[in-house]
DNA sequence: TTCAAATGTGTATTTTTAACACATTATTAC
DNA sequence: GTAATAATGTGTTAAAAATACACATTTGAA
């Protein structure tokens, strides 16, 4: 009672209200190739959990807001500046890194894989199916989950799912998206019909060009309906 | 880059991968009370917010959970035990507190205010409506609003309302209450037709009593419908 | 030229949500 | 005890949203 007095009424912090404790953020990197919907790892060098997969993630620095570390993250790992990025969670149990007390925020984020592709190669990172991921370093698995959870809400309401497509996309890639993080089959009439209507999209009067079908019209998304891509839509 | 692979990679953390830093919890503890939902503030003695209203929150110590620190800040504060908890958002700008480098992890929780008025009166605690509330200290408007949406998001799908209530209500209280939580009007006919098609109260054959007017019967919530409070309902 | 595969389109049905009014019951005031 | 007050309790209709469903068209590939 004693040390909530301190902290919530007087001055500065004293020396025992700090412990030894990092902070870092988890960005769980959503993708979308071949029809799945990826995550971006990397290989788990550290012995506990060797082999593994884990998340992207660093330690937040001391002069370093929390959205901005994550940031800085994607940026590092994907060259990627523009991207969707959400707070999802905050991981504090005791025991859950083996190096000592090491408290995470996870984000999950949206990046369109193409728009990085050669920044991968040299590196160990690792595009993921995430219904193939089954065991994760750390904590990392239910990390994964929450934040799965949470873009499956987002997408229902939420025009989000466009940080996943390239600029110029056809309904079919956009369907099988939502087929993809939602993991159920949707009838494609009526996926359209609910499209056109919320006026999500823009007709390009383009055509696919390439594909082994007759090619469908492209879109790209309606931004300017939305203002600023982070931002939430209510 | 270096500092993410010792993190990532390798074995221990090293004393730079610490800082002075903070972390504490927040408790957004919602109540219900003359027709209005309230929440639980404290007067700010700092300087910096003197005569402000400060959410509950403390820092969290070295061997314990954040979750933990969460419900014990409600056990003290409260003398409740089996309440709703959920963590809503970590707050983390370089500035948002004066004292130092601390980051906040923001819980809302559900408390029937009735069942520990007596904890209340010799501390400065203090339920206040939410709707009168326009400034507070730190960024715990900023939490508070946070907390806010969540419990609107949430209480449209899932049966959380009923750890506001007392364990025998009336419909009148029940829709009352959705109506000060979510800031509209309901009709009372479609409220009353909704909950009963989902299976959610169970009518205890008694009437209300020591109301002015003619009573309405009973109802609580059907909680083995749902298992264990805090758990999430798909 | 034919085949395969995906595009593009509309209607009927069901379900959900929203709007809406009056008789009944208990309390209170006279 | 009678009348006035105030809230309870109850169904139907209309509108909107979600779902189910089939066939002709276009292009690429064989």
């Amino acid at each position: 009672m004693k040390q909530i007095s301190r902290f919530s009424h007087f001055g500065e912090l004293s020396d025992k209200d700090y412990f030894r404790i990092a902070l870092s953020v988890d960005c769980v990197i959503f993708g979308f190739e071949d029809g799945e919907l990826k995550v971006l790892v990397i290989k788990c060098n550290i012995k506990e959990y060797k082999g593994l997969w884990s998340l992207l993630g660093d330690l937040v620095k001391p002069d370093e807001d929390l959205d901005t570390a994550s940031y800085r993250i994607l940026k590092e790992r994907t060259g990627l500046d523009d991207v969707y990025l959400e707070q999802v969670q905050t991981f504090g149990q005791v025991g859950r890194h083996p190096a000592g007390r090491v408290i995470t925020t996870a984000y999950f984020s949206l990046v369109n894989i193409k728009d990085h592709q050669l920044k991968l190669s040299d590196n160990e990172l690792h595009w993921h199916p995430v219904n193939e991921i089954a065991e994760m370093a750390f904590d990392h698995m239910e990390i994964l989950k929450g934040c799965l959870e949470r873009l499956r809400e987002k997408v229902i309401d939420h025009p989000v799912v466009f940080n996943l497509l390239p600029k110029k996309f056809s309904l079919r890639e956009l369907q099988s998206l939502y087929e993809a993080i939602l993991n159920i089959k949707l009838d494609r009439r009526n996926f359209r019909k609910k499209f056109f209507m919320m006026d999500w999209l823009i007709d390009l009067e383009e055509l696919e060009e390439d594909v082994p079908h007759r090619p469908g019209k492209l879109y790209k998304f309606n931004q300017a309906k939305f203002g600023r891509k982070t931002k939430k839509v209510s």
